[in-house]
DNA sequence: CTCCGAAATGTATGCGCATACACTCGCCGG
DNA sequence: CCGGCGAGTGTATGCGCATACATTTCGGAG
């Protein structure tokens, strides 16, 4: 690596010009046979491989397409960052006694966004670069990301309204999962609403429930909203009361989600009914994402409250956890390689034409009936 | 998006030059700060997003670092890939009647090798860039990733020996958890052997089995054969007899395992002892990875072999469904995150000092010891 | 053998930025 | 009053490539 060579270095030792060169390697039909193999010769002993920013530059289009996450982590700049241990032991025992099972960015499907965002700029010959808004540089890092990219890929709140603005001057934007919203930029969206709706209508029509509690999320998340607007227009189409507000409020964790159902089984056993529920715990309880179903079903069963027996929980999101749970939980799957593969593909169609109006695909989803809710 | 602005424009609308304009991004300081004020105000009001392309070029330096996976879905560019489904109706209700788990990225934990980093990245300033090397034109995509990062970190075997001798002249590129090898790259490694050999000890002098075997993985897998090594340190170690081959190879999938484990059940049943286990089941099985665990522990678990009290199994790798499985498995974590981690530091270090001899960082690895081995 | 058009190759330019260097200007000490 | 100095800014150049356009070569047809 004393220096690259670049495509002079190659020029020079297959003896042609750098337009050749260049073709051989962007339009080889162009090129006679014979000097194609020279020039590949070349590159293979000089170890020639192509500056990206320099084509980049020239073509005025970089190939690459950008994902923008959110800091799912929690990362502040401000808070120090632990330095990566290195101990000199190259193995620790340890007896794991259990506890909460460690958050990983697969909780959050972040990773399944990503793979399905890969795949499909792959089959177009693109690549993917991630970035994270996160810390107190997160205007800079996007910027940045911008600035390579053809076109950027952003998952709803993850950027600042006029940031994203600003960003999108430069590059065509695609918004994923937020809600839905009339703005300039495309959107991908995933039916909240309709699968809620779709998953409460199984429990009224096919499990004849009728008294039904949602459990909302926190107050910022459009997703949570989505989802108790969906609770409620099954509620008003099988004609039952449709409440204002969700019975309560998790913060999406399970950890969280523990707390909130031990305050409402608390309150239920002492007939205190304080908590939103009432009296008795409702016969199914609508969550409005796994993690919250999950933290409930822990709560439940450690309480000796049988699930579905006396009370049918559900979830949303379809996280792998579901499948491991007992009994299995009844949710809704997201479409999360779908959503990523929908982004880039209509990055690309707006690439493609770039005056056409902002669109909207609307990914759907599925219920995923199992036992939580009283199917076998 | 006519025409996105540049420097150029930037420098025009603030009344000044572009090496201004330049300044007041990269060196504020040397920037009178009213000057800096009308530039931004320029910046903004223009939608400036510098080209990372030109400063990659100008600069001799992208800011960029590659991180490289092999294609763990084993998508063929020759098969055709499914169309993506747009059905119309935006919701699907199915009943989900189990059958195996759907295989995800996450349980391969490239997503947290990704996030590792992607964090240590960011800690830097660095941008991250993933490729999967996958399909026909993997060399071409691979190398279109080499042109456009500033180190490169490669997962093991994902690229062919001689392309990453090639590219290694352009950029430095580092290896991760691969063998223990003298090649010209730095190597990022996790001690599979010393983590199996721990495992195996603990077997041993806590739970005073003496009857063990290795259930090993593909003919092609270092990390398997590593393991291998481990376990055989261990029984040496014990004064126990040590064998020459794994009793038998599984293919890393839970399904592979599953078959696996059927044939090996049904030849100690039938008393054939065609397998290499002889005529009885081992008293402990040692298996090379988790999902191979896992893929035994259905299979015994349903033929009514109890486990941990009539066979002792054990995993390695440490993914989520260990902690989910009942009993829990015991296994060996995998430090993935640090992986990634240490990739891109060791990256850096590499940028730092080109001249510096090559180097390997070997990982330490936890054993969990969980109810699957028999601790409580 | 000549001439013409197409194929093959070379020459020249610009992509947008960073930066070395030149320059201006205000200020200080002499 | 002059020379010098440093902060602040402008000018000019090159990074490595793609590509428009100019030029050469080649393969026939005449």
């Amino acid at each position: 690596m004393a220096k690259a060579p670049t495509v002079y270095d190659v020029a020079q030792r297959a003896g042609v010009s750098i337009a050749t060169v260049s073709r051989v390697l962007r339009r080889p039909d162009d090129v006679r046979e014979r000097t194609r193999t020279v020039v590949h010769e070349a590159i293979r002993e000089l170890g020639y491989v192509p500056s990206g920013a320099a084509r980049g530059l020239a073509a005025r289009s970089t190939g690459v397409l950008g994902l923008c996450f959110p800091d799912v982590d929690g990362i502040d700049e401000a808070a120090d960052l632990p330095d990566p241990v290195r101990v000199g032991e190259s193995v620790e025992v340890v007896r794991d006694v259990g506890g909460p099972v460690t958050a990983r960015w697969s909780n959050l499907y972040l990773g399944e966004v990503m793979r399905g965002a890969e795949l499909e700029a792959w089959r177009t010959g693109h690549a993917v670069m991630i970035g994270v808004a996160r810390g107190l540089r997160r205007a800079q890092a996007v910027n940045e990301l911008a600035g390579r990219v053809d076109g950027l890929a952003v998952l709803s709140k993850s950027v600042p309204d006029d940031l994203l603005a600003h960003i999108a001057r430069r590059v065509p934007v695609v918004v994923m999962a937020g809600p839905p919203q009339d703005d300039a930029y495309d959107h991908i969206s995933v039916d909240n609403r309709a699968g809620t709706r779709a998953l409460v209508d199984h429990l009224i029509a096919d499990h004849g429930l009728r008294d039904l509690a949602f459990v909302g999320g926190p107050f910022d998340s459009p997703d949570a909203h989505e989802r108790f607007l969906g609770f409620r227009d099954a509620l008003g189409a099988a004609g039952l009361e449709v409440p204002d507000e969700p019975a309560a409020r998790s913060d999406f964790t399970r950890a969280g989600a523990r707390d909130l159902a031990r305050r409402m089984l608390e309150d239920h056993v002492t007939g205190r009914g304080t908590g939103a529920t009432g009296h008795a715990l409702p016969r199914g309880l609508v969550c409005s994402n796994d993690q919250t179903a999950l933290g409930f079903l822990d709560v439940l069963t450690e309480a000796g409250v049988d699930v579905p027996g006396d009370v049918v929980l559900t979830g949303f999101d379809g996280i792998d956890a579901t499948q491991a749970s007992i009994p299995r939980l009844t949710t809704v799957c997201q479409p999360m390689v779908e959503l990523g593969r929908a982004a880039v593909e209509l990055l690309r169609s707006r690439l493609a034409d770039p005056s056409a109006p902002a669109a909207t695909v609307n990914l759907p989803v599925r219920v995923l009936l199992r036992e939580s809710c009283g199917c076998s």
